[in-house]
DNA sequence: GCTAAAACCTGACAAAAATCATATTCCTTC
DNA sequence: GAAGGAATATGATTTTTGTCAGGTTTTAGC
């Protein structure tokens, strides 16, 4: 295992590619490696910070708990996310909790080496403030599908999501299996109305099922529905 | 009428305020004064900026359009805020359109001054990243929001927002009067559900109106509401 | 102050989604 | 491979919300 993050490929997908090569030493040098077990947390909503997580393998869910007592995912986190960055930059408590979806492989890298860098490297500086101007972007779309996108449509473009952000397996299934309840929460419904609904989808050819596994059987089918028709 | 950005109060609550004095004086001689009546737009979803605004007065509804046909109004922007930051640091159309709400004054300020000071002073950057970071923390509660709470528990909390964020006139109505449309693309409903409901509010004491003027009369009331009794 | 247009309001109905209850299947663990 | 628990599935019902269709009031412009 490639243990160095000069070496490291997953950087090359977030804002560490815009340090120095000495920058990018001490991370290295100030970083530690972990592993995650699925269902484990990374860490809890309202927590402290004291550095961000950089994901080398495995995905994570990011979530805020609503006060009628219900989860909701707001962002998956995958190979080469880095976690924690938002709180850490704006030296706030979390506003969410991370919990792997499935075993990870995560470097923790203490703040310092974050905000040092930001106060040295206009360069990076820019390139994490290019990042966080996409999820912002991002977080304005999903704001506006959950508002005026009704249930069925929004399973749908969840789980085209899911397979442009994460793929197939050799059978076609979706590499990233969420159990119903987690498309639940990152749908924002209950969850037996998101069962009824992939039933449906099944019954309509959109999707087939083997287990908790799925797969998309109709991907154009499932766009005509998401853009309403 | 103060006319140089180096003496306006305006800067002291935006990322401006975190420039040299050479820096804004630059700025200075290069925004540009602009009157915005009520109505009229700033720009359209999916034009590309040469700058932002700086909002020295008025209100800005940022609205997002959904493949539904409606408008979604995803943020309010009001004096001292700096609209379009996102799209002109992306280097990316906007996804957003921003008009007046009522009369505004703003001023225009060229792309280049922002780049440039970018990359030039880190002070400034981070300052820009510790806004975008609150930004991006405040869209996550309003998606958790939108997904999780009822039509009535989000026009409740719409109206604490308002009262929070704009206070009231002299008798006690809020400052902002939106109509009953624009509250309903904020809360993402339908505009009869939103009078509906405002009509239920007024019959249990939580509101009174005056026209389109309204004012809160039980804040515990729509406090205990938006939190689920 | 008059008038037209826009905004607001209300009722009746339909559709969407949540909730509660109860099967059934799947998956782990012994 | 059997047992038990968790996840998935489905039915019945209620609640919430949207839609359509008509009213009334307010407001802006002359």
């Amino acid at each position: 295992m490639e243990s160095r993050c000069e070496n490291c490929i997953v950087r090359q997908f977030n804002s560490l590619r815009a340090m120095s090569k000495e920058e990018l030493k001490k991370v290295s040098d100030a970083k530690v490696f972990k592993k995650v077990k699925k269902g484990e947390p990374l860490f809890e909503e309202g927590q402290k910070l004291d550095g961000v997580f950089c994901v080398r393998d495995g995905v994570s869910k990011l979530s805020k708990l609503s006060t009628n007592g219900k989860d909701q995912v707001v962002k998956l986190a995958t190979k080469g996310a880095v976690i924690g960055q938002r709180s850490v930059i704006a030296g706030e408590h979390t506003n969410l909790s991370a919990v792997a979806v499935n075993d990870m492989e995560i470097c923790f890298v203490p703040k310092e080496n974050i905000l040092n860098t930001l106060q040295k490297n206009p360069e990076y500086a820019v390139e994490v403030l290019r990042h966080m101007a996409h999820d912002l972007k991002e977080a304005d779309d999903v704001i506006v599908n959950m508002s005026q996108k009704t249930v069925k449509q929004r399973i749908a473009e969840a789980f085209l999501y899911l397979q442009q952000n994460f793929g197939v397996d050799k059978e076609g299934f979706l590499a990233l299996t969420l159990s119903r309840e987690d498309i639940s929460s990152v749908v924002g419904t209950a969850t037996e109305s998101c069962i009824r609904i992939i039933s449906e989808f099944k019954k309509k050819g959109y999707l087939e099922t083997s287990g908790k596994r799925i797969k998309i059987a109709d991907e154009k089918g499932l766009q005509e529905l998401v853009q309403g028709f």
